[in-house]
DNA sequence: AATGAATGAGGGTTCATTCAT
DNA sequence: AATGAATGAACCCTCATTCAT
């Protein structure tokens, strides 16, 4: 690819990445462009509809997930520190916004990459959530899918534009979380611990 | 008003109400209507625009949220208990699909009824925090904003279709909130505590 | 017919006499009904549709534009003083505003009441016309077609509304129109004088 | 601009301008596109909006008028004469259908560019009037706002479809009027005389 | 490769007219 | 007779996607 090409499509991405952490998924094609500094007709050539752009983004995304799970485990010698650390630097990357958006996007969360990039954030986590259960820190009934799913619920953003005074409160939220995850359990969690290959089907 | 458009109105928001749940709020009115059983044109005698129909829909359950609140209230004699039961209660009545709503219906949630209303969810739940927190068995670090929030988010549905299986797991997440609201605190929390009118103002 | 029914008739008359001249012909009929004070469906029992509406609040006004003809022969000793003030007595009926809605009235203006009353205002206008011209006041090359159609355009409201400002200026033009019209002709007509009737065939 | 975007701008303003013409400003944008042999969405890729396009036709015949006004000056020599080739150019180039549509345009009549060509437009024509006042030819009550609203009126097409007959007749009273506007007054104006700024204001 | 331009399908809303009370 | 309510067709406008330069 093209040196240009290559920068384009990186903008482009990152166009996406930010005007679908404000507005949504729904924000017109022709904004990302002109965000990005393209013609619409180029971003079309990167990725031919709406679904194959989520796809990028959110593979993207990922990708930066991966990294702070595995910053979080390196550099962290508590063990639910490490996790506390990771849950808030994810929903730093804004893991609320863009995640979900898979879901309005075709069959591409059943795309081979995601489903190996969604398996590599598995191990990643899980490996996180295992030191700190070892540890005697985290209550041993949850697994990476609960942790995930409440962590993208608590910190996604509420439609239509303006409430990003919200933000404010989402650490309060998912504090509340680490304390409820932490050992011992105070109560018996209805239902069973899902992995994210779990969601994935389920969803 | 007139017994059949009485019911045309009931009918219309019922129908809104479930299809907001199942789609979000950017399905076509006509397909409301539609479901509702009437013309296009009747769902816009009695709702004049999009934003009249959230704005309708939302104050609807919050009256029925307010309603649990106040039956956990009666009902319940665990303090603590009562408080879980509204949590699991509200998520059945789709607070997390519905409440977001009114933050895309326009200057609706700044309307004297729902002001109103809000405020006297506040005041329900407040009751019901205020008597877990003095039996000792609530934080004493959280107020109404926080709940309401968390619990929303927690419930709400994945943007697109079909994604109805997670309703499972959506109970689990509410205990690990439980969980972390019991007292006694086990972190600090940042920030401050909220109450609904704070987030009002906020978004 | 009912007392009622015949004040209903003749309130929902004038509301639309008065709605056609600030607004044309296109005001929503609900509006005209709302103004009369009635509901729409009595106005469709009235007139069962726009153009009946039209055509005769349009027969109305031709009415009081033939008395206004009459009031002028008999009330006014010059006779181009008469033809005078009867042009500036139909612009204050509105005729600008008023008789070109029968062009939007589907077959309205063939309708045989429509032709006789065009009949009697044509012969009151020629009356009038036909004694100044006797009395050399009024150049020989025009008829009463001219007459209407000029008086009739230089009174019409502009679309979209507002501009009422014109109104001042209306009286001026209509001026120029008669000192246009005096004897001797200044100038050579092009075409041939008309009368109303020629005119009601060519539309 | 490519040089297909610009025909295709040319050809929608050509076709808006034969519907306003025919139809008036209610014209469907749909219609106006096909007649025009483009999409809907073309139309509005060149003209945002209704408004808009009728603000550009509008724009484009007041510059065609200016260029009547500076035709007549330059190639009649009798002063009285110009004027008179002037307002019945005016007539063609459908000044009577076209002028008035800027007052349904929202605040396109405020627009720069339009207040610019009036301000020609008066110049124009103020020189054409002051010409022929000098010459004792014109009467010295009237201004150019007088002539313009005169005009106007007299040439207006009636609402809906199908009066074209009356065309034969505009040019009759035209001369009506520019007879009533030769010089010596035959009777005293009321009112005042008006520039085109004075009637913009007025609208 | 990049892009401005074009497009057709779809959704929101209005309104003339008809229906049911 | 009077009326509030219901309706479907029409129109404006947006946008995802394709085409032509």
């Amino acid at each position: 690819m093209r040196a240009d090409a290559l920068r384009n499509r990186e903008r482009i991405i990152s166009a996406a990445r930010e005007m679908f952490v404000e507005q949504g998924a729904d924000v017109p094609m022709d904004e990302v462009a002109r965000r990005a500094g393209v013609g619409n007709a180029t971003l079309y050539r990167h990725f031919p509809d709406r679904d194959e752009l989520i796809h990028r983004v959110t593979l993207h995304v990922m990708e930066r997930i991966i990294d702070q799970a595995d910053s979080a485990l390196t550099e962290e010698t508590d063990a639910f520190e490490a996790l506390g650390r990771f849950v808030h630097a994810a929903a730093e990357e804004r893991i609320g916004a863009l995640c979900p958006l898979i879901s309005q996007a075709g069959d591409a969360k059943d795309h081979p990459e995601t489903v190996e990039a969604g398996e590599r954030l598995d191990r990643a986590i899980n490996t996180l959530m295992e030191r700190a259960r070892s540890a005697g820190l985290l209550r041993p009934d949850v697994a990476v899918g609960d942790l995930m799913v409440a962590v993208t619920q608590l910190t996604r953003p509420l439609p239509g534009d303006g409430c990003s005074g919200f933000d404010g409160y989402v650490h309060r939220h998912l504090q509340l979380l680490l304390d409820g995850l932490r050992a011992p359990a105070r109560s018996e969690l209805p239902g069973s611990a899902a992995t994210l290959e779990d969601l994935r089907q389920l969803s």
